[in-house]
Formats: structure tokens, C-alpha cells, sequence
RNA sequence: GGAGAGAUUCCCGAGCGGCCAAAGGGAUCAGACUGUAAAUCUGACGGCUCUGCCUUCGAAGGUUCGAAUCCUUCUCUCUCCA
């Protein structure tokens, strides 16, 4: 019941990173990978064939969102995301199970599912496990996510328990409402959730591990807890999944966050981080973040990053990328949003190449040092 | 030449006797952003020996217990008429 074929190419002999390949219905993806998020569609302030030209071949797109907005008829009528964003790479599709945070003002959840009150018009919308598969299957995701309960970093056992219940009796149900769905072409992934509990996070973890999910999610990690649950947690967590399938972080992408990530044996990882802080002025560089808006920059000729070789450090100063910046040129985000998605994409390549050379851990520990300045 | 309107903290602009170091924008500066309700949000923004004090609302003088607010004169700006 899956259209994915993974290999390991490698195995880090003093971490758990590994090397592979990721086979599916769109074309191969290299891992360990970082996804790019384009939750509406599209990849916030970037062309599609942009993305591809730098490397990508598997973006996100969110279940939630594109149900609302453009609705499943248009989808239907354009026969899926792919011909109707002309994408012609592959979508993971979440779930809705972010939404369950992050708009939590706007959800009542059951057994059933959740009721969302729309973001955009208020009217409301159940969302069943059942109905979140068909909607991606609708939509033509080549990897889909099942729905799931993800939970804030401060609640008690209690909550997190029940979360973690709902989340895994919809695993089975979104698996069994596959058997509905015959000519579905994506691949169903299980989340892991728990919380910050470790019985619940291994119970988790062993639970979706052995359901027949092609690749394995931990999820409800980097939802506002310190750095430090976050390494003991995804570490913790990380250690309790299987490793015969593809491993995916969800929701992480600064450069400190992947190398963890990668050490711990993770393949994929998503987040809308290295775009969003483009769109508000800032850039990952070797050399740690670095702040556009900020009046150093004024008469800098220097691009923002030596070595790149994106359109912004290819042809623009600092001092130009300030002054986009400063006057709120759309440009300027679509231009740091470029040279975000590449440095983490150069970043990933690197990552992988020192797998290959059997140097990870020096790789990591070498360039945080420079991100950090010592 | 005549009639009128106005000058407020970097800029625009409210305030029209005490609750005003003075609303609200902008600019500036700082911080945040991690399965996107985000080209967004938060904070600072006269000075200091900072639960208080000092300087500030075109200038000078006056009325009042008290003035950015009222009166007088002056300076400058704008609009309309000739």
C-alpha cells in the first residue's frame, strides 16, 4: 500500500545520520532533505521553477488551507495540486494537525474529529480522519499525513495522554479508510505526538512504528519549548522509531535544529522558518542570522553571503537587500526568500556530502561554532 | 493693500484651563519568528541621581492656586480677495 521506495545509501558510523533516497511518484528526493512549506499552494515569494532550479523536488502544502480555499472542486475539476499549480515535483500534504495548535481558539476536538471554525469566513467544518485521507487524496499528495492532536508544550499528563489517544486511534482509522480508496497513489504517514512525557513519546513512537505506515512523523516537537526539551525529546523520541522507514521531523529548519535532527537519524524535515524570516528581513548565513533592517548594512557592498549562489548574492549588496528591506519592497522578501531556500538547500548538500566523507559530526560541530561566533 | 487660518515632542497630526511628557500614525532603534490566520507581531522612542524631579507645545510678557490650552505684543507660514 505504498508508492515510495526508500534506500539507505549510508549509515554514519559514529551517529545515527544516513544517507538515502527517497523514490516517489514525482521523481527522487535525496536525504537527509529540508522541505520548503507552501501551505497555500505555493511556496510564499518564490516561483515554482525557482525551487526546482535550486534543488527541491518535494514541498508542503496544508490540507486545512486548500480545503477552504480554493475548496476540493476546483481541485477535482483541475484534477489535483500538481496540474493546478503546475508543480510538476512532489507535495506532502499536512494534515490539519497544525492547525489543531495553532488555531486553537478556533477548534473543538472529539472523537470523531475536529470542528474548525474557518479562519477566513467563521463558517464551520468538520474535519474526520477519514475525510482529511480523501481530501488528500483529492488533492493528489504524494505523501499525506494522517490527522493528529498536536499539543502545546505546557499541559498536564492528562491532556497529553488524551491527545496522544485521539492521535492514534485516527492513525488506524486514516489506514483503515485507505482500504476505501483504491487508486489513492500517495503514501500515508503515521505522527508520533506524546508531548513532553517520555512513557507517552515511546509508547508513541513504538505504536506508529509497527502500524503500516511507509514513513514515520514526530510531531509536536519545536512548538514553543526550550531548545534544550527539544534535543532530550526528539533524541528520546527519535530513538524509539523504527529505522526501516523514511524518519520525518515536522516543523524544524533552523541550521542548529537540522544538524540535531540529522544526527538523529532523521530523513525529512519542514518548516516555514527560513521563508517567513526572508519576508521579515533576515537571513541564515555560516556566520549565524543575519538582520536586513538593521543600519549597518546601509553602505555594505558585500553580498550577504560569500559562497552563494543565489540571485541575491550573485548580483545585490547588502547595502541594496537593506534598502529593499527597509522600504517594504516585496522584492526584497522574494529575494531573501531565495536565498534562504538555497543556503538550506547548499546546507543539506554539504550535510549529506560529509556523510559520504564519514565527517558529520565534525561538519556540526565546526559550523556551529561559526553560526554561534564561538 | 484687505480678510481669514495657523505655528505641538525627528516628521505628520490630536489636544483647547488641572486626569499632559502630551492621543494616533510615520520614521528610527531593539527583539521575536521553527508541520504559515505572519511581506507579521512585540517593545523603546525629551532628560535624569526614575514610584520622583527637571526641560518641552513659534518668541517674549501677562492672567490664574494651576496654561500646550486664556490675554497682549512680536516673528514666521498658509488660503482667499484686490
Amino acid at each position: 500500500m505504498s508508492n515510495l521506495k526508500f534506500t539507505v545509501l549510508k549509515n554514519d558510523s559514529s551517529s545515527k545520520a544516513r544517507l538515502g533516497v527517497l523514490d516517489l511518484p514525482h521523481g527522487k528526493v535525496s536525504t537527509p532533505a529540508f522541505m520548503p512549506v507552501g501551505t497555500n499552494a505555493t511556496v510564499k515569494a518564490i516561483y515554482h521553477d525557482k525551487l526546482k532550479e535550486i534543488g527541491y523536488n518535494l514541498i508542503l502544502a496544508n490540507t486545512y488551507h486548500l480545503y477552504l480555499r480554493p475548496g476540493m472542486e476546483v481541485m477535482k475539476d483541475f484534477g489535483g495540486i500538481h496540474n493546478f499549480s503546475s508543480w510538476d515535483g512532489n507535495v506532502l500534504t499536512d494534515s490539519g494537525g497544525f492547525q489543531v495548535f495553532s488555531l486553537s481558539g478556533l477548534r473543538k476536538i472529539d472523537e470523531k474529529g475536529v470542528v474548525f471554525q474557518s479562519h477566513i469566513d467563521g463558517s464551520k467544518h468538520i474535519f474526520t480522519p477519514e475525510k482529511v485521507v480523501n481530501v488528500e487524496h483529492i488533492i493528489g499528495s504524494d505523501i499525506a499525513m494522517c490527522l493528529d492532536v498536536c499539543t502545546p508544550p505546557d499541559i498536564d499528563y492528562r491532556a497529553a495522554k488524551e491527545a496522544w489517544r485521539i492521535t492514534r486511534n485516527w492513525a488506524e482509522r486514516s489506514l483503515k479508510e485507505l482500504e476505501n480508496i483504491p487508486d489513492f497513489r500517495g503514501n500515508l504517514f503515521g505522527i508520533v505526538q506524546g508531548n513532553f512525557y517520555e512513557d507517552l513519546r515511546r509508547e508513541s513512537a513504538e505504536t506508529i512504528s509497527a502500524m503500516d505506515f511507509p514513513g514515520i512523523a514526530i510531531g509536536g516537537l519545536s512548538v514553543g519549548e526550550e531548545k534544550s526539551k527539544f534535543n532530550e525529546f526528539l533524541a528520546y523520541t527519535a530513538s524509539y522509531i523504527t529505522m526501516e522507514k523514511p524518519r520525518y521531523v515536522m516543523g524544524i529548519g533552523s541550521p542548529d535544529y537540522i544538524f540535531e535532527a540529522v544526527e538523529n537519524g532523521i530523513d525529512l524535515f519542514d518548516c516555514v522558518l527560513a521563508t517567513r524570516m526572508a519576508r521579515n528581513g533576515s537571513v541564515f548565513t555560516d556566520d549565524g542570522p543575519l538582520v536586513l533592517k538593521k543600519a549597518i548594512h546601509k553602505f555594505d557592498h558585500r553580498p550577504l553571503d560569500e559562497g552563494c549562489t543565489c540571485t541575491a548574492c550573485r548580483k545585490y549588496s547588502r547595502a541594496y537587500l537593506h534598502h529593499l528591506v527597509k522600504c517594504n519592497e516585496m522584492f526584497g522578501g522574494m529575494l531573501l526568500t531565495e536565498h534562504n531556500l538555497t543556503y538550506l538547500y547548499n546546507l543539506m548538500q554539504r550535510i549529506r556530502a560529509s556523510i559520504e566523507d564519514g565527517t558529520f559530526l565534525s561538519f556540526k560541530k565546526e559550523y556551529l561554532e561559526r553560526y554561534y561566533g564561538k
